[in-house]
DNA sequence: ACAAAAGTGTTGCGGCTACACCCATGA
DNA sequence: TCATGGGTGTAGCCGCAACACTTTTGT
């Protein structure tokens, strides 16, 4: 029953790197690191996974608790195992990407934890290993908008063409064709048109469009040229 | 400087998905089981992680005990934390995956260790989860091969194009049309014409060609759509 | 009238696919 | 001479990028 036991063992952790766009920018959140080591440092949150728990399940959990967000969208990243990498003791980290809907989080609960949405081009420093973490999180995230809609994780339930342009000019950093990009989304058939219209962002008024979700989850063509 | 001792530790291991490429058929080294539970069942190859080792160090260790290999390619595939995975105890188990060119790895250790090259199209039940292990290795090694010559990890330093073509239609498990295979890949400018050539399955002779390293390290452009 | 976003149409280039077509040579 | 792989060329299709153009409406 003791087969394993000549063989050491570890603290794991779980990091959560949480995108969310406002403002017309792919944001990151982020909480300030109290104590030395690093003090003044920005932090991705994180939490140890405990028995009997999956990391996927703890970042759930840690995600719950500092954001309020249940049913969030979530993809491991990789696993960051330099065995100095915190320097406090050896700590092996499974990262994970979450991407929140401005309009589905608990900004009382995200408050009280003094985190700070900071937009993904102007990032304080972070502590350990963290800034390689979003690097390696923001490549994730960009092959995934590259072949689905994206818009459903972080947009409201209703968008515009024009929001889920800006977002994705936000994700990709460089500019699209809007009348191009209209046709390469809507040619993918996954967006439903409805009959209201936002007139915030322009006279004419534009369409809302939702996504379908039967059809969003699968994988689509290449959406963006990578 | 207990700041983490009230959170649980576990036991940390690498599995690794050692792929081949003889006889036309990508392959996979295997371990016969040889103890319950799980007798008669393949395994990959796994070890744990010691103190003071990062994952990648334990996997290229694992890798030179059982194929004499050094200096192998290995990726991070991702990490399989389930918390009833192994039944003997909790084992958090980080997966990479595995190219060994067969005119390097040493027979000998490898046949010591009762390893068997398994055709991935025709796998034998393996312990755990590694079949789902080798699923998602089988996938990364596909992107990788759609952006990149893989040609350099798998085949001799020489080859011929119809032998890369060849490593390609057994990774993608599909035929390839051969005159715009060769014009593709040597529209990449990454391999370089060598004047000798192979005779052994053509009659007119097939010009060897080898990487040029520099150049096949970088992204390319997209050579198989995925 | 003008600006600004919504939405549609057009044109040209480049890449991919599906072939046809030569060459060389061993059986 | 026939089959097989080596190697080159080409015509058609499709997607994408660039950009023109029309619509709508608030200022």
């Amino acid at each position: 029953m003791k087969l394993y036991s000549n063989h050491p063992k570890h603290f794991v952790a779980v990091d959560c790197a949480i995108f969310g766009y406002r403002n017309e920018e792919l944001c990151l959140l982020l909480y300030p690191r109290g104590f030395e080591p690093s003090q003044g440092k920005w932090s991705l949150m994180g939490g140890f996974i405990q028995k009997n728990e999956s990391s996927e399940e703890a970042a759930k959990r840690v995600l719950n608790e500092t954001t309020g967000l249940k049913n969030i969208y979530l993809e491991q990243i990789e696993t960051f195992t330099q065995p100095n990498r915190d320097p406090e003791a050896r700590v092996i980290s499974i990262g994970y990407y979450a991407l929140s809907r401005m309009d589905e989080y608990d900004e009382k609960t995200v408050r009280e934890h003094g985190a700070h949405w900071w937009p993904i081009t102007e990032l304080p420093q972070m502590i350990f290993d963290h800034a390689n973490m979003v690097e390696k999180a923001l490549i994730k995230l960009q092959q995934k908008s590259g072949y689905s809609i994206v818009g459903k994780e972080l947009l409201p339930e209703k968008f515009t063409l024009m929001q889920l342009r800006k977002l994705y000019e936000a994700i990709f950093q460089r500019e699209f064709d809007p009348g191009n990009f209209r046709k390469k989304i809507l040619s993918l058939d996954t967006l439903q048109r409805l009959n209201t219209k936002n007139y915030s962002e322009s006279k004419k008024g534009a369409f809302y469009y939702k996504c379908q979700n039967s059809k969003s989850e699968k994988i689509l063509d290449r959406i963006v040229k990578i």
